[in-house]
DNA sequence: TATTCGTGGCA
DNA sequence: TTGCCAAGAAT
């Protein structure tokens, strides 16, 4: 279709709601683009499709920060595509161990068998072909044709839903305005450059329209921005009314035996799927935390340590408390068991919640008969 | 449309 | 200390 962008002359409709933001944006982007280890620099060439994928899926609701050494650390052991299609299971959990959201590293996983399966080799070139894949949503997939493929997808992230709300001054909660940015997006949305401009609103929200204190005063679109008009800009996007979070309390079970640890693999599906993981009871009432106990994995003199793992997840927190059992000898292990060489913990490819565990049990293990160094704030 | 799914940094 | 939030997808 036409460019939806000049479908109207901007004096015609006055920029007192979105308007032609574009160029603005775009010559703002050639001054001020992040340079990110995914990214190729502005009017260049576009990066491998490999690594805007594997980027746009490490950084799903994580941060830049965060994912970026996850990405160095996957681009050094698989460098292709091709490489991450052929490495087992367990080896790419454990290396996405930390990072959360365990779904993605499965579908990341299928993703690139399926590349290699039904598309030779090569990622999709089209918004269509990449949404049909593992893990590769709306946003995703309008990310990779935009910024690989140079396509005018409509790309809308949490930045550009924040961005649109303001720029529209929209009353209704994101939730109940998708729809509605989504299509102002995609009037807005140009035919040239689409891929800059895709990385520009996003960068745009990450360091000029933020969630709290936007900078207008420095922001290249402010002339076209409802919500400055106002004069509180970060009344929007309105939000919703939170949910509460509720409180569960749980114990996971650490068993040692010559110097071995008793591991288990969590099931496939629900949270932490496919992890490596400590033994645990069910999460539930703290109320019902005296029934647990009876739920290890195995026959032992079980230990208390206090205090419990503090976790918090995104619709529940848990405390966690860790049973702590020496056996004389390796027995037979629980269906999915293992027993860890204590000494190669860090490989495990533990989750956080479990790796915070078993450091507090280790350090119990390290001050046995004595009780000194305990090197945090531990507290009643 | 609403839930489920991690984690760490920051005000 | 607590809550908020980050380049969402699957169901």
């Amino acid at each position: 279709m036409a460019d939806p962008c000049h479908s109207f002359p901007a004096s015609v409709h006055p920029p007192k709601a979105g308007g032609v933001i574009a160029p603005d944006l775009l010559d703002w982007y050639d001054r001020h683009a992040r340079r990110l280890p995914w990214r190729s620099p502005p009017g260049t060439p576009p990066p491998d499709p490999y690594r805007v994928w594997l980027s746009e899926i490490m950084l799903q609701q994580t941060t830049v920060a965060a994912a970026a050494p996850y990405f160095a650390r996957f681009t050094a052991r698989w460098p292709t595509v091709a490489d991450l299609a052929a490495t087992e299971d367990a080896e790419l959990m454990a290396a996405w161990a930390g990072l959360g959201y365990y779904a993605r590293a499965r579908n990341l996983l299928a993703c690139a068998r399926a590349v290699m399966a039904d598309h030779g080799g090569v990622f999709p070139a089209t918004e269509q072909g990449l949404r049909a894949l593992p893990g590769i949503g709306p946003y995703t997939a309008a990310a990779i044709a935009a910024i690989a493929f140079g396509q005018a997808a409509t790309v809308v992230d949490g930045n550009v839903e924040r961005v649109i709300a303001r720029l529209f001054a929209l009353d209704r909660p994101i939730a109940q305005a998708k729809p509605e940015i989504r299509d102002h997006a995609a009037r807005l949305t140009p035919a040239v450059r689409p891929g800059d401009y895709a990385q520009a609103m996003m960068d745009l929200g990450a360091t000029i329209c933020t969630p709290r204190n936007p900078a207008c005063a420095i922001c290249p679109v402010r002339r076209a921005c409802a919500a400055a008009a106002t004069g509180d800009p970060a009344r929007y996007p309105v939000r919703a009314a939170k949910p509460v979070r509720p409180h569960r309390h749980g114990i996971g079970f650490f068993a040692v035996a010559e110097d071995h640890l008793l591991l288990v693999r969590r099931p496939p599906k629900g949270l932490l799927a496919g992890m490596r993981a400590l033994p645990v009871s069910d999460w539930g009432d703290p109320a019902d935390a005296g029934a647990r106990l009876a739920q290890a994995p195995l026959t032992a003199r079980w230990t208390l340590r206090a205090p419990p793992v503090r976790h918090v997840f995104t619709h529940f927190s848990l405390d966690l408390d860790v049973a702590v059992a020496r056996l004389d000898r390796r027995c037979a292990l629980p269906p999915g068991g293992e027993w860890w060489p204590l000494a190669e913990l860090d490989r495990a490819g533990l989750p956080s919640l479990f790796a915070k565990a078993a450091r507090l049990a280790v350090t119990g293990l390290a001050v046995t008969g004595k009780d000194e160094g305990d090197d945090d704030g531990e507290q009643a």
